[in-house]
RNA sequence: GGGCGCGUAGCUCAACGGCAGAGCAGUGGCCUUUUAAGCCAUUGGUUCAGAGUUCGAAUCUCUGCGCGCUCACCA
């Protein structure tokens, strides 16, 4: 099907010949670009500037219903896009969807006449986005409609979108057919994805509710909200490899930052005394379901505060955000009922991972020690023989406790050679004042007293590089200046960081981060 | 990065060594309260890409690409 020559598409964009504008079209898009032409040529813009609108589809209904029994009119303009068209003669029904929902609309050739109406059914399509100005009824199968007196072409889509059917069984549960399912599809088109499937806007809506409500809570206890440099000369605060990038101007390879943690604690110095960040780190690391390179971190720090009163403030701030936007604090994750409501159970890491594993690490206190218990205990499993005590103690956390830990859990005290910003435990140099929050068998969140010994923290950094030493790209870098804003004096504080990705996983059901993006990382097509 | 799996029409999926199909969407027709509307007719394919085995490949083998699951990595 060849342009015909008051053909009004941009294929000179392409710089090539008819030939090529065939091949960058599917045979649906060319029916599509004629029905364009068409409407062009019948005068119609596709493309107008202004659309008017006076309800919601939602406020319509409810106006109409309202009205109903005193038999008063509701005249409207929706806007919207169709979603279901059904033609049948001389008259025709469509589905239109906006921001709050789908409405029906009822044309007749009685109000518009035929030509108007073949017009709708000929040159109209699910995917465009339409004006439709009425009268609210409801049709004699009991659905509240907007009868059409006028309609306007608000914006022409070419590429059709999956024509998905909602199916309303008899016990009221509605299936979609030919949805569109390919993960792939649907997340590196997030907008076809959301353009057809309203529970992946609701995902979405309700994330941003999840973060409006940590904001809340933290603002309405004296946190002040902050925002630290994300292209930073150094990294620190975690370990994890950065992405590295350039300075032209200056001259000078940047990263961009793995953690808040050590600009937030520098404002501790400034006697700012609370404050937090929700923000984007980045890790240039391996991709999972629960990993996405770049990710929404929350982090707070609490001047005269410690771990554990981090603890009650974590499990305040999860059940408020829990009630805030679900309405409850008992949520479904997978097969498991959870009960968020404080307090939450806490569980010494030692004794959590003695019960689970049978090994007490207290009792090994070198590495060898602990990798010799393991192997006898457990012969099967195969633990790195040069990890680290603390790494030893991690690999018995992840595959022992962790499973078990369902309900939310609040793990503490951990072994300090994985823990280099954290604080030891009065009178046990192995130990550090550090709990994780554990939900569904999976990390949320990780706190700390923070270290505030400026002379101890330059140790750790030391330390940190010989851990590292064979493995340039996870050494610890060493942070002067950030050393030399301890050196000032800072107060003593409890620190706190959670996956905002995470929370939303675990509030919304959802067993993908990618689920919980609107664009997760993917490679590149092609 | 390793292992396993998947990739067929715009969407959802069949065909599993022997003519590449269905439903929806699309196109033409009938139909003035339908709603997965219905009925009649009909269009649409580089079966992810490339190589190989075979008389014959969507199907078997290899390579590559992409995605999913999983393991590793990830305080």
């Amino acid at each position: 099907m060849a342009p015909s020559p008051n053909f009004h598409g941009n294929w000179g964009r392409l710089g090539v010949g008819l030939e090529d504008w065939m091949a960058e079209y599917t045979s649906l898009e060319k029916i599509r670009l004629q029905k364009l032409e068409e409407l062009r040529a019948a005068g119609i813009e596709a493309y107008p500037t202004r659309a008017r609108r006076s309800h919601l589809s939602v406020e319509a209904i409810a106006e109409f219903e309202a009205k109903e029994k005193e038999g008063g009119e509701v005249r409207v303009i929706l806007a919207g896009r169709i979603r279901a068209m059904r033609a049948m003669g001389k008259i025709s029904f469509a589905h239109i969807e906006d921001g709050a929902g789908k409405v029906q609309l009822f044309f007749r050739t009685n109000e518009l006449g035929k030509e108007r109406l073949d017009l709708f059914n000929r040159l109209f399509d699910i995917g465009d986005f339409i004006e439709a100005e009425g009268v609210m009824f409801r049709t004699k199968s009991g659905e509240v409609t907007l009868h059409v007196h006028d309609f306007k072409l608000l914006a022409k889509s070419i590429s059709p979108l999956p024509a998905a059917k909602d199916e309303t069984l008899p016990d009221g549960t509605v299936v979609r057919h030919a949805a569109l399912e390919d993960p792939e599809l649907r997340a590196r088109q997030r907008y076809a994805d959301l353009a057809v499937n309203p529970e992946v806007r609701e995902t979405f809506r309700k994330r941003a509710a999840i973060v409006r409500a940590l904001r809340e809570f933290l603002d309405s206890r004296g946190f002040l909200e902050v925002e630290t440099p994300i292209l930073q000369p150094l990294y620190g605060g975690a370990a994890a490899r950065p992405f590295v990038t350039h300075h032209n101007e200056l001259d000078q390879d940047m990263y961009l930052r793995i953690s808040f943690e050590l600009y937030l604690k520098r404002l501790l110095v400034g006697n700012l005394e609370r404050v937090y960040e929700i923000g984007r780190d980045f890790r240039n690391e391996g991709v999972s379901f629960k990993h996405n390179p770049e990710f929404t971190q929350l982090e707070f720090y609490w001047a005269y505060a410690d771990y554990l009163q981090v603890m009650e403030l974590t499990e305040q701030m999860v059940s408020y955000v829990a009630q805030s936007v679900l309405g409850t604090y008992k949520i479904r994750f997978k097969e498991h009922e959870i009960d968020l409501t404080p307090p939450w159970r806490r569980l010494e890491m030692r004794q959590g991972i003695l019960e689970t594993s049978g090994i007490d690490f207290a009792q090994h206190p070198t590495a060898e020690s602990l990798f010799q218990a393991i192997r006898e205990k457990h012969p099967r499993l195969t633990p790195d023989p040069k990890a680290t005590r603390g790494k030893l103690i991690d690999f018995l956390l992840s595959e022992f406790l962790e499973p078990t830990l369902i309900q939310p859990t609040f793990l503490y005290n951990y072994p300090r050679d994985i823990s280099p910003l954290a604080k030891s435990i009065p009178g046990d140099p192995l130990t550090v004042e550090r709990f994780e929050g554990y939900v569904a068998g999976f990390e949320l969140c990780n706190a700390f007293t923070e270290l505030n010994d400026p002379l101890d923290q330059e140790q750790r950094f030391l330390e940190m590089g010989r851990d590292y030493a064979a493995d340039d790209e996870e050494k610890h870098p060493m942070d002067e200046d950030y050393l030399r804003a301890m050196r000032y004096g800072m107060p003593p504080n409890g620190g706190f960081g959670m996956g905002v990705d995470r929370l939303t996983m675990l509030l919304l059901d959802k067993h993908s981060i990618r689920e919980v993006l609107l664009f997760p990382a993917l490679r590149k097509e092609e």
